[in-house]
Order: structure tokens, then sequence, then C-alpha cells
RNA sequence: GCCCGCGUGGUGGAAUGGUAGACACAGGAGACUUAAAAUCUCCAGACCGGACGGUCGUGCGAGUUCGAGUCUCGCCGCGGGCACCA
């Protein structure tokens, strides 16, 4: 064999780790272990990029930490249940079943073949009823701790599908299949308690400190903590058992600009007036219409009402103020009430003017004015401003210096009190849907909501459901809701809602670390194995995902299912970047873009030297080669139409609609699994996007040939050893296990692999004697094995290394070698590099001054004049000031 | 509106305050070959110059420093997150 060919090679590795178990984890405390966890994919069908990128990060990590001593613990699940499931099942029969687990089976023989060093042993899908009976378990012992509960909630109701939408299923309003007008519905719903924990998890962000700054910042943000004030207006002849109204502010220094009071249409006060007064019922019916999607809030207008009531200035018994019910004020925020100070809050200026309200400032610029009727003024909380109105403090002072001061006189007063409130609301978990985790409860006509017997777990979804219908299935399922009530036995009603599909990947990386258990967790291996000591998933996870996780370990440490350390379940977070690809465009008549797929299109390189492409069809037959080659001319001749060109996008995110997908599967039949892996990683750093090429795959293709090659030719050549080339030789090898090593450990993934570019040119290069090029290639080989572990496996046994090279252990740079016996110095003069002179590394300070003096180039500088300085930093570098 | 992040050749990108452009793609020249493929060698930031060499150069403008892609301040541009949140 005298070829480097990947079909064979990855197959036979493959089965040789298989058949050695390297990547099956037990528990071993004579090793430091190590958790390394991507995000589990949802199978949605076939991988992509994506995947190859994000599960080769993780591999690159664990066969690393394989090699340097740790028990190493990789798994891989599925994350399985969701709505895509049901929707193919509607468009094209079948069940959701038999989608996501054919699925699955696709997805699986699709990653094997990338010979990831993954423990398949403890492979599980969040579908299966081991794994949701588990969670079913969970839910109860959060039941019973009070972590999860049920109340009304405002939910998109889509009345002909007859079943609640998330967010992003609204669309102008409208359901996204059914297409009708969506309905906000006050449903009864389960809630997990996250809000409870908002500021714990809020300040345990401080702790995360190899997350990344941008991910923290966003849960922050998320989390939205404020300070405020909390106090009451009196109101005036109110209905029966209405005398106040709370409101909560984050300015009580601009108390004295209040001018309306507002109310939520959801308030209390305001549903109470709804009931006895028909105009009140009919500004309440319409300002509810709408979603609750941010577009639709987006572009709401802003629609008052007066209810004629009044209310009582706490610190102004002259002053009256009218109450409002708006629709931009929200019931889950706050009190649901707030006063409206127009001169300094744009919403309420706008509804002041739109109402015809007063705007009355309580503070101006410190210098000039601000004509407050025009538009409010609304400086940053840390700019001094002058107090027209105070409330408390001096005239001169900044925002926060007079919100501290207004709270603390509310607080002497007894107006109110200072409180912290979160934008983090509680999380809703039902879900009218089929392909979930059904809530484990019962509905007894005697006993109410009753949790059903952990023995009875898992309440399984039956498979006798149609989609035909619009609705949950299981709620129209002619028997599966129908049990004895688990508490006195009656004839009793399921829950037929289930859980959001967020709850199933909240908890599956405690999971992994016992997936067999008959608990939901086992506490010895939870506590060895736990936690993910390397976590790495999309941004696009950095708030939800992360932050629902967070909660649960918090919660399953509560009900005794992790250990105490392990709240905080990822130790480290990596989020990487995606795979992106150009896209070839032209636009029809209508001037809509239309796509088209590589193989119909030429690139050649245009007259701009800039890539252009041209549609195949427009060309005739012929040799793409030849074909790129005449256009080019044609193009640089300006004999090119620019219709006849395509606009080429590079940088697209890879999907179907516009056709710049790349299939995984396709790269690994052409070039092997190596090969993808090795280019997902080499262009671009790790957390940055990484722009996928045909010329860029072909290089990291070649690339791996030549290795494979020097490999397997080292010895062949007439032996040309001398000492000096062994001894460079060896030097440079140091020099790249100790650069390749730190770039593996810290995700410098790209500069690692452009170390070993450059360490195989010097070997091509190197006229070192065999002995010393056969150690180099096999060191090579084990270097590039966390990103090419075939290639390297396959070199390492060619070169007569000892075991596997998945399980040898990782080299170590000797630090003698590092440092070389004369240096290169670069001589500047005024900080502008000039010339260099070789000395040896231990030259004193002023002998390099003196060698550095002598030179030519200082000479001609100088002018026979001494120079003003000289800086010598050992080592680095010599500057010369004149 | 608020909060982050990023601007380096034709392209992706390297660079603990110390030789800017490593490594790679695309490009050019050449070797081998009947030819092609494959492989190999060399060139390559811009400008001036035959060469030696010189001038400019990390979005723009200032500052700190012997020395700034890197630190500070102010602009400009791009990207991301949050948002009728009181």
């Amino acid at each position: 064999m005298s070829r480097y060919s990947p079909a064979e090679i990855e197959a036979k590795w493959q089965a040789a780790w298989d058949a050695a178990g390297i990547f099956r984890a037990a528990r071993d405390d004579a090793k430091p272990k190590y958790y390394v966890l991507e995000m589990f994919p949802y199978p949605s069908g076939r991988i992509h990029m994506g995947h190859v990128r994000n599960y080769t990060m993780g591999d690159v990590v664990a066969r690393h930490r394989i090699a340097t001593g740790h028990n190493v613990l990789h798994p891989m699940g599925w994350d399985a249940f969701g709505m895509p499931a049901e929707n193919a099942a509607m468009a094209s029969g079948g069940h959701p079943k038999d989608w996501t687990y054919d699925n699955i089976a696709t997805m699986r023989a699709q990653m094997k073949p990338l010979g990831l060093s993954i423990d398949w042993s403890r492979e599980f899908a969040t579908c299966d009823p081991e794994y949701y009976g588990q969670q079913q378990a969970l839910f109860l012992d959060f039941l019973e701790k009070g972590l999860v509960y049920r109340k009304n909630a405002v939910v998109n109701w889509d009345p002909v599908d007859m079943t609640v939408l998330a967010n992003e299923q609204v669309i102008d309003g409208k359901g996204w299949r059914s297409g009708a007008e969506v309905e906000r519905r006050e449903l009864t719903q389960w809630f997990f308690r996250i809000s409870d924990f908002a500021g714990e998890l809020l300040d345990a962000l401080d702790g995360l400190d190899n997350w990344p700054a941008k991910v923290r910042t966003m849960q922050e943000n998320w989390i939205g903590k404020s300070r405020g004030l909390q106090f009451a207006f009196s109101l005036i002849d109110g209905p029966e058992g209405y005398d106040r109204i709370e409101v909560y502010t984050t300015r009580p220094d601009t108390m004295l600009g209040a001018s309306f009071l507002g109310i939520s249409p959801d308030h209390p006060l305001a549903k109470s007036l709804e009931r006895e007064r028909a105009d009140v019922a009919a500004f309440c019916a319409e300002a509810r219409r709408g979603g609750t999607t941010e577009e639709a809030i987006e572009k709401a207008e802003k629609l008052g009402f007066d209810t004629g009531l009044r209310v009582r200035h706490p610190f102004d018994n002259t002053c009256e103020l009218p109450v409002w019910i708006a629709n931009f004020i929200l019931m889950d925020y706050g009190t649901g009430a707030i006063y409206g100070v127009p001169a300094h809050d744009q919403r309420d200026h706008d509804f002041a003017v739109k109402y015809g309200l007063p705007i009355i400032d309580t503070f101006q610029p410190r210098d000039g004015a601000h004509d407050v009727s025009q538009s409010p003024f609304i400086p940053p909380k840390s700019e001094a401003v002058r107090y027209t109105r105070p409330l408390a403090g001096d005239e001169i002072q900044t925002g926060a210096q007079a919100i501290d001061a207004a709270i603390a006189l509310c607080e002497e007063n007894g107006v109110g009190q200072g409180v912290t409130r979160f934008r983090l609301r509680d999380w809703g978990l039902s879900r009218q849907r089929y392909w979930g985790c059904p809530i484990p409860v019962v509905h007894c006509d005697a006993c109410g909501v009753v949790p059903e017997k952990k023995e009875n777990l898992p309440v399984r979804l039956p498979d006798d459901v149609s989609f035909d219908a619009p609705g949950n299935p299981l709620d129209r399922h002619p028997t599966w809701a129908a049990c004895p009530c688990p508490r006195c036995g009656a004839p009793a009603r399921r829950e037929t809602d289930t859980m959001d599909t967020f709850v199933d990947s909240s908890w599956y990386y405690a999971r992994f670390t016992a997936p067999d258990a008959p608990t939901p967790t086992d506490m010895a291996e939870a506590n060895y194995w736990m936690n993910v000591d390397q976590y790495i998933g999309g941004i696009e996870h950095a708030i939800l995902h992360l932050l629902y996780s967070r909660f649960f370990a918090r919660a399953m440490q509560i009900c005794g299912h992790l250990p105490a350390r392990a709240i905080e379940p990822f130790d480290a977070l990596f989020t990487q970047g995606m795979v992106t690809h150009e896209i070839y465009q032209t636009r029809d008549a209508a001037g809509r873009p239309v796509y088209h797929l590589p193989e119909e299109v030429v690139e050649f390189v245009g007259k701009d030297g800039k890539k252009r492409a041209s549609l195949k069809s427009e060309l005739g037959s012929g040799d793409d080669v030849l074909l790129a080659q005449r256009l080019a001319q044609a193009h640089m001749e300006g004999k090119l139409a620019e219709h006849d060109l395509i606009e080429v996008i590079p940088s697209a995110k890879m999907s179907k609609s516009k056709k710049n997908v790349v299939d995984p599967s396709t790269i690994i039949s052409q070039y092997g699994a190596d090969t993808a892996r090795w280019f997902v990683l080499s262009d671009s750093p790790p957390e940055r996007d990484v722009e996928w090429t045909a010329s860029g795959a072909e290089a990291a293709h070649r690339h791996l040939s030549r290795v494979w090659r020097l490999a397997s030719e080292v010895g062949s050549a007439p032996e040309t050893a001398t000492p000096e080339a062994d001894e460079a030789l060896l030097r440079e090898m140091h020099k790249t296990i100790d650069e390749v090593s730190r770039g593996v450990e810290s995700f410098g993934f790209n500069a690692a692999i452009a170390r070993l570019y450059a360490f195989t040119n010097t070997l091509m290069k190197s006229q070192a004697g065999h002995a010393a090029k056969r150690e180099a290639v096999r060191t090579l080989a084990q270097l590039m094995s966390p990103m090419t572990p075939h290639l390297s496996e396959d070199i390492w046994a060619m070169l007569g290394g000892e075991g596997l090279v998945a399980t040898a252990p990782w080299p170590q740079a000797d630090p003698a070698l590092l440092i070389d016996d004369t240096v290169t110095l670069p001589i500047q003069i005024n900080g502008k590099r000039r010339a260099e002179i070789t000395v040896p590394r231990e030259m004193g300070k002023s002998e390099v001054e003196k060698t550095a003096l002598a030179h030519d180039a200082v000479q001609r500088a100088l002018e026979g004049a001494a120079p003003k300085k000289i800086i010598v930093v050992p080592g680095r570098i010599v500057n010369v000031v004149i």
C-alpha cells in the first residue's frame, strides 16, 4: 500500500478502539476524572457540518485528556421530543416515534464514521420511557418540595388548532399552521419556580470563570435585576374592596412629576370594573387582543381608557391623579400598575401626548433647559442634573443619588419600601402536545390535582394516536386519560399536557453519569463524575438551556439527586461558531433571489481578482477547468455581461433553501473523516464561524496524504544524518510539542494546527537521519491524534509505536530543548526594525549593546553621534534611541 | 434606547507591550512529464527602485511608552444580546 486510503484505515482503527473498549467509562479513583460533553443533538434527520465541528472539538478535548492520564466520560444522546416529529406526522402520516427513532438511527450511522471517542453504551434518547419516567419522578420530587406549581397564565391560543403556541410559532399575530388570529387566553399551567432562584442564579454567575463573558452577560441581562420602590396610592371612592393601588418604580425621584396612574388590563381592579361596566369590558377586550410576541407588542398602538377614578399623591394631598387602564402595562412585572411621568419616560410621554395629559418635569439638565413638552428628558442615572421638583436630597445630584435618597425618604415616612425585582419569570412548562414527557398528575373530582404514585411511573405515551384532527391527541384519546385517583381510587383523569422539551435537556448531563439507574441519578456515580468539566455547544443556547440547567441542578440538589457542589453543573463552557458556506445567487424577473447548487455553476477568477461564477447550463458542456479559463478570459476582455454572472455570497449559514448544505457523509466518503475533522478545526478560531470551502477541504486532505507519505517513506531515502540536523529537528519537535499542547488545552485548535503544518514543512526539508526523523514523524502523528485519530493510529503502528496512540501518554516537551543556544535579536532604531544580530543566548547586556552598536546599519544611522539611550531586553530586542 | 463584542494582505487568520502578516486558501513563476493528473521548488502587504535599499502600513484621530495590532481617551463602521420591564 503506497497511498493514503482513509476508507480502509478509518474502519480498521474504529474496530480496534471498539475491541479494546477504550472509550467505555467506569469509575476509577486512581485517576483524575474528566467529563466532556457536547450539547446533544435534536434528531432532525441528518447530521450537518455544525455537528461535525461541535463533536470534533469535544473529541479533541476528550482524546487529549485520555492521553494525559484522565478517566474520561464522553457520552452522547438525543434530545428527541419536540414538535418537528408531530409536524412530520401531520404532514405525511406516520408516527412521531418512528420518525424520531428512524432519524436517530440515520444520524448515529452518520456519526460513527467520524471516529469519536464516545462511550456509546451510555446512549439514550429523551423519548425513551426509561428516561422520561425518571423525569416524571423528578417532577414529583420537585412538586413535593414546592419547586413546581400551577397557576393561571396568559398564553398564545390558536382557536383552530386548539393548542397553545410558543411565541416563535405566532407570525404576524396568526398561528403558523392554521393562520388563525391568535388569542391571548388564560389557562391553568404548570410552572417551575425559577424566579425564586433569580438572585442566586445571578450571583453565582460571578463564579463561572471558565464561561465566556458574553454568555454571563446575556444571562445577567435576562435575569434583569432592578432596585426600586414599591408603594401605594390611595384610591378616592374606589369600588368595594379597593382603597389603594400598589405601584413599583425604579425612578422614585420623579414621583412629583406623576400625571396619571396606569394599570394593566389584567389588573384585579380593571377586572373588577370590567364586570360592572360595559365600556371598561369593551376596552379590556380590545387591549388584550393580539399575541404576546415581541413583534405583536412592538406594533401595538398605545391604548388607554380613563376609568374616571382618581388617586391621591402620597407626598401632595392636593394632587389627585386620574386612573387609566393602558395596554402597555404588563400584569406580570412589578405590581401591574405604574405612575406615569411623561417628562422622563418615552412611553409615558407618547401616552400623555395622545391623551392630553400634563407633562411635568422634575429635573432639568445641569446647564440649560430641555423642553419636555416636545420629548422626554432621560439622562443616564450617573449624570448630575438640576432637580426642579426634588423629592429628597440636593437640588443638584445624579439620578442614582436622588433615587437612593427618595427610597430612604419613603421608607422613613412609611410610604413604601425599597425592593429588588427581577425580570426573570417563572418557567411555564405545560405544552398541549403529544410528543413530550407526560406530566405525571391526575385530576380527581374529589381530591383535586393528585400526583401519580412513583411506582406507576413511567406514565407512558400511548402509541395509538392520530394527527388528523386539530388539538392535542392525548386530549381526545378515547381511553388513555382515564385512570384511578392515586389517592382515593375513584375514576379520575390524567393530565394531558406534556412538558416543554427544555425540561428534557435540563438534566440529561446528570443522567449520563448513570443512564440505567432506577432513580433519576445514582449519587455515587453523580458524585464521582459531576460536574461537567467541559461543556461545548452553540451560542444560541446561551440563555434558556443553560439557565434552565443551572436551575435544575439546584432543584435536583434540593431533592437529593445531585451533590451540593454540583449546583453549577458546567465548570467550563465553550461556545463554538457555525460552519458557513458560500451561496450562489441570481435573481428572477421579479428581483427575487434564486439559489443554485455548487454543481450547477463554474467558478473562476474575475478581472478584479475576486471570485466569480457563472451558470453551467448557459455555457454548454465542457470540462470545468477549461470552462473556468474561458470565463476568466472573457471577463478580462469585458465580454461577459453582468447578467451572465452569479453573485457569490460568502459565509452564509447552511440551509436547504439556500442550496449551500454540505453533507458530512459525502465529505467522509470523498476524503475520510480525518480530513473533515482537520478542516473544521483548521481555518478559524473555534469560537468564530468557519467557512466551508471545497479548496480548503482538498488542502486538508492533501496535507494528511503528505503526512502519511512522510511516514511511509521515512528511512527509504539514503541516510544523510548529521548531528546538527538531528539536533535541530529535535529542538523543533519539542517546540512543536510545547505549542500544540498549549493550543489543544486552550481551544487554540487553529493555532495548534498551524504549528503542525509548520513542523511538517520542517520535517520534509530536514536532513536529519532516519532514526531522528522516525521519532519526529511518530511524535507528529501523536500530536495530531486528537484531531486525526485514524491517520495517527496508522502512522503510530507503522513506526513501531507501542499499543494504541489513543491511549499512549501525551508527549512532554523538554524545557531545556525549548531554549536555543543562540538568539537572533532585532535591532530597532527609534522603535523601527533596522537590522538583526545573532548572539549567544547567555551574552550579557553590555556585550549585546556593544555588538548592536558595531552593526553597520546602526553606525550609518548614528552618523558618528552617540546614541541617546539603548534598551536591551535580553533574548528579545535591542532598541537604539537617537 | 440600554448592554456587550469586533475592525490586521485578494481571502481565512497568526502575533505573553518587543522582527506585523506565522500557517493556510486563492494567485503567479518554474521543475518533473509526450501530455495531463499527482508531486515538488520558488515568489508574493502597498509604493519607489535594476539591485542594495528606502518610504508607508493592523478602521480614523489623539495619548501613554525607548517601543502600540496589543494599553487609555474620542470618533467611524460592522456584528450580537436585551427591551412597552415601569
